[in-house]
DNA sequence: GCCGTTTTCGGCCCGACTGTTTTCAGTCG
């Protein structure tokens, strides 16, 4: 299975190494020969330079990169020249593609797998539910009725979130094609709509307008994007494509100038708010399409062009995309009570990232680097605590030495940015803490997570959350939902007993920006904030480039209706010292 | 497979939980 041979990028040779090392598991070979090609794709996948051109340029060499050895060296440049590699190619002869979708099976891991292969040769998810629902899994050993039920359940999941795509996935896709058709003579504009631009967490299609006289000459070109897999249909006014392997649909639509507006209204939904939109408009007279905003008597035009004039044409003012979800978004409107969403600019700091000391991927101070070149005022350090073993996590001593060395940065001023110093601590089954009280008590910022038992019943969790909010020095509660997007679904619990717990005791909850995650979600946002919580917008980055993730983050709080008000990173230093009773 | 060295092979973060056992392998993070 040869890959596209269009200019590889980094993630695309830490994929391939990725979905390897998996097979490799499969396989039963040497764990830590796995380790090293995991170790590979995530180094590549983060590496600031292209791989592609190091791999071109006799003056360099790529084991510069630590990670990448000789053996890793020769894999690579036998993907850059054919897209595969040997070894690969022989696993792949081996277990069928749909041993990689197999992992992705809640209680499904490399050895189960193997088995299925070798004793049923199940090569499809259907083949797999079908072995379930016959309890034939139970014959095998070490296998019994909860197994088949928690795969039954898992592939039930599955299949409701195939087809639809991480929003930074939409986004990253969105850029390049924009910027492809942008560079066509003509074209003024290339704008996303639909849900991306409405930010939602994760997005079925993508929906692209052009403008300009050269919009048409567009659509043409746009069938010649490398990552096109498939045409499904082509015409003067929409273009219809399949981009990438996992087949994203693309429709690019182009716009006359005087219907921009109304198309851009039109196209960015949702539906249920245009639905509601257009009932004004025939309420008020008028007739409301992607074509413009028509008077019924005489079927003129009398807006289009921009959808601010669209909006005001039916008395509304201008309404966010993130808010168009018809949750009374449009009455607000009618009375020119919109909030004030926050936004980029309105954050000061970053309260949620890793370092090197367990498993972030840069240091402290290469953190606090590029935190500061994003124009921050302070960060917090906020690495693991011992329960994340793997990670290295920090017990009682370590705080103590990272806070005392977090006390001479702050006092040097060196590195031209607040550290507060901090922890993501691990809130245990029963919902104590991960750390003692008195370790905890000398940093400036706990966060409190849930990272294992996550399959407790409600109201065990409930117990859970609410003994963790007991502790005094808890100050947010991180990705308070535990889910992952298109992969593992929320813990259940009682969210309003915990945020009434939450606000009561002054603990915010977390806007946690990664893709995978964004939690929590825009409707308990609404729901937490209707309660009085506080939120903190932050990134968990384990890596400088994951700083800018915080966009997603700030989509989620737009979605959830709040304002710079609410969302305490948007103090200023001075401030959040004193939020945060730092002396 | 990488790394580092005590240069050429040995070490490479682990702990808890689950479901199935009847003493533990496999999954998860």
């Amino acid at each position: 299975m040869a890959e596209s041979l269009a200019a590889l990028e980094n993630r695309d040779f830490a994929r391939i190494l990725g979905e390897t090392a998996d097979l490799m598991e499969i396989a039963g070979e040497d764990s830590f020969r796995i380790r090293s090609y995991r170790n590979g794709a995530s180094v590549i996948e983060g590496y600031p330079e292209r791989v592609e051109s190091i791999l071109g340029d006799a003056s360099r060499k790529i084991t510069e990169i630590p990670g990448i050895g000789k053996g890793l060296a020769a894999v690579l440049l036998e993907i850059r020249a054919t897209g595969t590699f040997d070894q690969r190619e022989k696993l792949l002869e081996k277990y069928p593609p749909t041993a990689l979708e197999f992992l992705k099976i809640q209680g499904l891991g490399p050895k189960t797998i193997a088995l299925l292969f070798e004793h049923f040769r199940v090569t499809t998810m259907d083949g797999l539910e079908r072995l379930c629902r016959d309890q034939k899994l139970r014959e095998l050993p070490r296998m019994g009725a909860k197994l088949e039920e928690k795969i039954l359940r898992s592939i039930e999941q599955y299949k409701q979130r195939s087809g639809r795509f991480l929003l930074s996935y939409g986004y990253r896709v969105a850029a390049e094609l924009t910027d492809f058709l942008g560079n066509v003579d003509g074209v003024t504009s290339v704008t996303p709509a639909g849900s991306l631009r409405r930010g939602k967490e994760t997005i079925g299609d993508l929906d692209l307008l052009v403008t300009g006289p050269g919009a048409s000459a567009a659509l043409t070109r746009a069938v010649e994007f490398p990552a096109v897999t498939e045409v499904l249909g082509q015409g003067p006014n929409k273009t219809s494509v399949r981009v990438g392997r996992e087949g994203l649909q693309v429709d690019i639509r182009a716009l006359a100038d005087e219907s921009r507006g109304s198309a851009m209204q039109y196209f960015t939904g949702s539906k249920e708010h245009n639905v509601a939109v257009r009932v004004r408009a025939v309420r008020m007279g008028f007739k409301l399409s992607e074509y413009g905003l028509f008077r019924n008597e005489d079927d003129v035009r009398v807006a289009g062009e921009t959808e601010e004039g669209v909006y005001q044409a039916l008395g509304l003012a201008w309404i966010p995309p993130e808010m168009r979800e018809n949750c009374g978004e449009i009455e607000l409107a009618s009375e020119n009570r919109l909030p004030q969403l926050v936004r980029m600019e309105d954050i000061r700091g970053d309260l949620h990232m890793h370092t090197t000391a367990t498993d972030g991927r840069a240091t402290l101070e290469e953190m606090a680097e590029a935190a500061r070149a994003r124009g921050y005022e302070y960060i917090a350090i906020t690495d693991h605590s011992k329960a994340i073993a793997m990670a290295f996590g920090l017990d009682e001593k370590r705080v103590e030495e990272f806070a005392a060395r977090v006390r001479e940065i702050n006092a040097s001023g060196h590195l031209g940015i607040h550290i507060f110093s901090g922890i993501e601590c691990d809130i245990m089954k029963d919902g104590t803490m991960d750390l003692a009280w008195d370790a905890l008590a000398q940093l400036d910022f706990v966060i409190g997570s849930v990272h294992n038992n996550m399959t407790m019943e409600a109201p065990a969790m409930t117990g859970r959350l609410l003994r963790a909010l007991e502790c005094p020095h808890l100050r947010l509660l991180g990705h308070p939902t535990g889910r992952l997007l298109l992969h593992r679904d929320p813990f259940p619990f009682d969210f309003d007993r915990v945020v009434t717990a939450a606000v009561q005791r002054g603990v915010a909850l977390e806007i946690n920006s990664s893709p995978e995650r964004l939690d929590l979600s825009a409707p308990l946002i609404r729901a937490a904030k209707a309660k009085g919580a506080r939120f903190y917008v932050d990134t968990d980055a384990h890596h400088p480039q994951h700083l800018a993730n915080l966009h997603y983050g700030v989509l989620t709080a737009r979605r959830g209706w709040l304002e710079p008000g609410d969302v305490l990173n948007t103090l200023p230093l001075a401030e959040q010292l004193r939020q945060l009773q730092v002396t």
